[in-house]
DNA sequence: GATCAGATGTTAACACTGTTAACTTACAAT
DNA sequence: ATTGTAAGTTAACAGTGTTAACATCTGATC
């Protein structure tokens, strides 16, 4: 009886002002179901289904908003590449206000943002789960290249922001490899973040010679 | 009636002593069709249902021979690092025989690798895919890891092969990072495996200077 | 303010996936 | 020859992405 009229209630209210027919933000919490998936069960756990009833929402919902899951992917991804830049350009702008290597918080922002949340770096690359062609997801791309690209002498050659100088693929080559390895391969595993922090610096130390006679 | 008769016909070889209830080979044969189907169409691609059936054989069949789907992956991406090993190998021995920079000479194994089998670079590192605890996966990595360490000195932290000094480091990155932009990033891809290769040369030589002290 | 189109959600179905249990066949050792 | 075991089959299960057909709400128009 009690839960006849606890349904009861909700039915009216559903047929009243305040339905819930439409939720209103689901492209976003769509987003952030992922977002919420993938760091407590990683990305290969992601679900369209399990995203719509974490959202209290239809499987088939998700489709008003995204083609399919490899677009609703490909979307996350570039709001994860997005949000890697930001930190980025937050370190960049720390250092040079307090007159450190802008390149080196650069790319020790992109290391440790790979460590922190390993699940969001990995949907940044898995090209077979996503449309890598995708303007956005590009822009974005660019975008972190761009971060890592200040600092260096700009070439003639090295007009086309999607080009690259040998010395700034050899600073993306060097981080992205360490944050992968570290991520995904056998490198370092018994450590903790910070030790693997510690040892991503003394690597990328290694590198200051090869940069200074190349820096703006 | 014809058919039929091929029918029967069919039915009695199966009876007789060419019974194919068999298969013999078929845990080597699933990893062949792993093979054959993440290089045609991609590791997400690849389908228990769609191996067994590439066999001709019924898709539970499989798991006489893996404990599961992640299982034969596990195997599959330590074969694979078996055969980019090997390949390493066989750089490193070319060019000690002939006199170049034998540490060169495997990164460029190791990149060129990865852009000429794509699809085998991705599963060795697909930590969501594969059992990366495995002792034959874990072996196969040190393997792979031992003769990027070839040319170095070995210092006295550097005793247990699991560690790596920073020169070490600093050369898997590169020679990882390069290889995983190249395959799942944004960098070149309007360019052939061959200009990228040229690039990876470039970015590689930027490095002997900071080896050049460290060399045995 | 009622009407009506379009955006947004639901339901029910589809083919396909990994996986398991129960059964069958072939081989190999006694 | 018998018989146990390894290696295959079939049939089913729950879960997946995706679609078509239908329902509901919202907001612009008369």
């Amino acid at each position: 009886m009690l839960t006849a009229i606890t349904f009861s209630a909700k039915t009216k209210r559903m047929k009243k002002s305040n339905s819930h027919y439409h939720h209103g933000h689901l492209a976003e919490s769509l987003l952030d179901a992922v977002d919420e998936i993938a760091t407590q069960f990683g990305i290969e756990a992601v679900t369209l289904r399990g995203c719509a009833k974490r959202i209290g929402v239809s499987p088939a919902s998700a489709f008003r908003h995204y083609a399919d899951k490899r677009s609703l992917l490909t979307v996350f991804a570039t709001r994860a590449l997005n949000q890697l830049a930001d930190s980025m350009e937050t370190s960049m702008l720390q250092a040079q206000e307090s007159g450190e290597d802008a390149l080196q918080a650069v790319c020790m922002a992109y290391v440790r943002f790979a460590l922190i949340k390993p699940a969001f770096f990995r949907a940044m690359w898995r090209e077979e789960m996503i449309y890598s062609g995708d303007p956005d997801y590009l822009a974005a791309t660019q975008r972190l290249a761009s971060y890592l690209q200040e600092g260096f002498v700009k070439t003639i050659a090295d007009e086309d922001p999607c080009d690259f100088s040998p010395q700034e693929l050899l600073a993306w080559s060097t981080v992205h490899g360490l944050a992968c390895l570290f991520v995904d391969g056998p490198v370092a595993q018994e450590q903790n973040t910070e030790e693997k922090l510690s040892l991503a610096k003394t690597v990328l130390t290694q590198l200051t010679p090869v940069f200074a006679q190349q820096r703006s």
